[in-house]
DNA sequence: GACTATATCACCAACGGACA
DNA sequence: TGTCCGTTGGTGATATAGTC
């Protein structure tokens, strides 16, 4: 992204990469994030449905219909599109103009009506969702029965209780937003939005759904829209006592002097000449600090991108009680609290494995299994390793100065990065690993689980970062089989498949009786598994005890994911990542308060560029934003 | 054990009628 | 005309029962 004054922030994002380097498909812990995926590759799901409602001839005739084509266009809309839709929503104004709808019609590629109707339906859910805080906060006004709409005629107006509704109802929390947008002066379209409203409305695409708290040029209407919030949502807990201020690392300190310089120079030489005396500044801090001019980002669907600083970084399980490690890989209990190192040694990156159960690493000959203890083993670059199912990348770079520019070069004298070119054939690295102990999982009782219960608990639940709850569902099915298949070349029986599961997604289906089953559900019915079968004059042809593959349906979905994750960069990837599975902490304020997202995780954070997406793990030890050329 | 078929659930775009 | 409210129905994920 450039920033005003020339300088180029860029942040090497990996994901780029990941169809190369063995990406799997991606993961889906909520049912929505997989509809999202699926939809841009399932030409089924766009198509024309008719519908009971054609059946019976009740549904009106569309636009452009004839009376033979009574057809319901239902598509779900596409992830860029809820995207958009949402972001101005949540940023811009729940009440869009006519002007604003057909804008965003014409952006987005929808229909205005459709536009019209999504923010109704999300209003509605709006009100939903604060009716429901209300009701948990405010008992003596929610406490009354439900009332249901019987005797009413269908579409008739509920019946709101006067007095919630006019205090904490969602019809209150809605009339105020109203209020809101009205009082700002937004219907009447001779009078201009504010500098902070143009800014919003121009960028709602790319900006972040929730935007931090503290940003300093919060746009006016989100500033009401979270007060009217505040009204009808739960008192603040109290105040926390106060930590002890914990020192900056380097990288922070660094990056708040340079852009204190950066904000005091303006686009003039003298700026350029300071903007190189804050590079040279930041070179020369490295060298006193005996750091070599080599970082690494690692990322990875299961962590947020972090950029390693420092000469070693420990990769684990946080918990409570333990807290040793810089980067959370995952909360599944087959990482260790310290399960792997890398260090920088030799002029290079290294891994070392302190695990009994290892990882695997992606070398140029395949996956190959890393357990032995205190094994060493050089980084290549970009290295893929696979912690027991959670993936983590790791890309080198190395600071060059800007005296070795070539010449002619229109980029501004700043510090370049570039790939370290360093290709290792890890499996003369190390030696042979001893064969891995794996205690036997200890026998489980599962406790009675209600239907709704079991359904509760496979939906993801949105933790902080620092919540320990074990999510009993972390992949589905899906995603389980094809990384089965996957891990088998490409094709694997049903017996290989569930072994791989039972084996590698043990926590995950530990407490589903009947998950075998549900794997054979998934191969036979979601259509993105075919079934191979020998022919039947083969004297070895059986009628049952077929090779599943990913179907080409299913590599399509991969593929196209994987476009579009290398077309949005981080954005569209760090939505994908599960709320439960984030492992760093919010967006480092300091350096671009409007990259954070949520803080439960719940919604899209909307990350709108690569270098917002950075932090780091619960340490505190976020990445920095990283100077580079374009 | 290896499937297949069906039921159930949550989600959500779209609908119809009433209302402001 | 735009919005609200309740409803409808399509969709995928998962669970369950049944078959071979």
């Amino acid at each position: 992204m450039s920033t005003s004054d020339g300088v180029v922030i860029f942040c090497p994002f990996l994901f780029t990469n990941l169809t190369s380097v063995g990406y799997p498909i991606p993961q889906f812990r909520r049912t929505d994030q997989y509809a999202a995926f699926k939809k841009d590759g399932d030409s089924q799901m766009n198509r024309k449905v008719h519908g009971i409602a054609d059946l019976m001839g009740k549904r009106k005739k569309g636009e452009g219909e004839s009376d033979d084509d009574k057809v319901v266009v239902r598509r779900r809309l596409e992830l860029h599109q809820t995207q958009g839709l949402e972001n101005y929503f949540t940023t811009v104004d729940v009440y869009p103009t006519t002007e604003a709808k057909e804008k965003l019609a014409q952006e987005l590629d929808l229909k205005a009506e459709t536009i019209s109707k999504w923010f109704i339906n999300r209003r509605v859910k709006l009100r939903n969702e604060e009716g429901k805080k209300s009701k948990g906060n405010d008992s003596d006004e929610e406490a009354a029965p439900k009332e249901k709409p019987s005797g009413r005629s269908r579409g008739a107006p509920a019946k709101v209780s006067s007095k919630a509704s006019k205090v904490t109802g969602p019809r209150a929390v809605m009339a105020r937003t109203k209020n809101i947008v009205a009082a700002r002066g937004k219907s009447d379209p001779t009078t201009p939005a504010s500098p902070q409203e143009q800014i919003s409305e121009e960028s709602y695409k790319d900006s972040p759904a929730l935007p931090s708290a503290d940003e300093a040029d919060e746009p006016q209407v989100i500033k009401k829209k979270r007060k009217v919030e505040e009204i009808s949502a739960p008192p603040p807990p109290p105040p926390e006592p106060k930590k002890e201020p914990v020192p900056l690392p380097l990288w922070k300190e660094l990056y708040i002097e340079a852009e204190a310089i950066r904000a005091a120079a303006g686009p003039s030489a003298e700026h350029l000449a300071r903007q190189q005396l804050m590079l040279d500044h930041i070179l020369n801090t490295r060298k006193k600090q005996e750091l070599p001019p080599v970082f690494a980002m690692i990322t990875g669907p299961t962590i947020q991108p972090y950029r390693m600083e420092e000469l070693s970084l420990v990769l684990g399980r946080n918990t409570p009680a333990h807290r040793e490690a810089d980067i959370h890989v995952s909360n599944s209990a087959n990482i260790n609290h310290l399960h792997a190192k890398i260090v920088f040694e030799d002029n290079c990156y290294n891994i070392i494995n302190v695990s009994r159960r290892g990882f695997q690493l992606k070398t140029n000959k395949g996956w190959k299994e890393i357990t032995g203890h205190m094994v060493k083993v050089p980084l290549p670059n970009p290295a893929v390793m696979n912690f027991q199912g959670s993936f983590i990348f790791v890309q080198c770079f190395y600071i060059r100065d800007a005296d070795s520019l070539e010449e002619g070069s229109h980029v501004p004298p700043v510090i370049k990065m570039e790939p370290i070119v360093q290709i290792h054939d890890v499996s003369m690295s190390y030696e042979e690993p001893e064969p891995v102990y794996v205690p036997p999982p200890k026998p489980q009782t599962p406790a009675k689980a209600t239907k709704a219960s079991k359904r509760q608990a496979a939906i993801p639940v949105a933790v902080a970062a620092s919540d320990e709850r074990e999510t009993p569902k972390q992949w589905s099915y899906a995603s389980m089989i094809s990384a089965s298949i996957r891990h088998h070349g490409g094709e694997a029986t049903y017996k290989q498949i569930n072994e791989y599961i039972g084996e590698h997604f043990k926590d995950v289906v530990k407490d589903r009786r009947t998950w075998k089953n549900s794997v054979g559900g998934v191969l036979s019915s979601s259509g993105f598994f075919e079934s191979i079968r020998l022919p039947s004059d083969d004297p070895t042809s059986k009628k049952r005890g077929g090779i599943w593959r990913i179907s080409n349906r299913g590599d399509k979905l991969v593929e196209t994911e994987t476009t579009k994750q290398e077309e949005k960069a981080p954005a569209a990837v760090a939505e994908k990542r599960p709320p439960n599975m984030v492992s760093g902490p919010v967006q480092p304020e300091s350096y671009d308060s409007s990259s954070s997202g949520s803080s439960d995780g719940s919604s899209s954070s909307g990350e709108s560029d690569s270098e917002e997406s950075r932090s780091g793990p619960d340490s505190g030890d976020e990445g920095p934003p990283i100077l580079a050329m374009s």
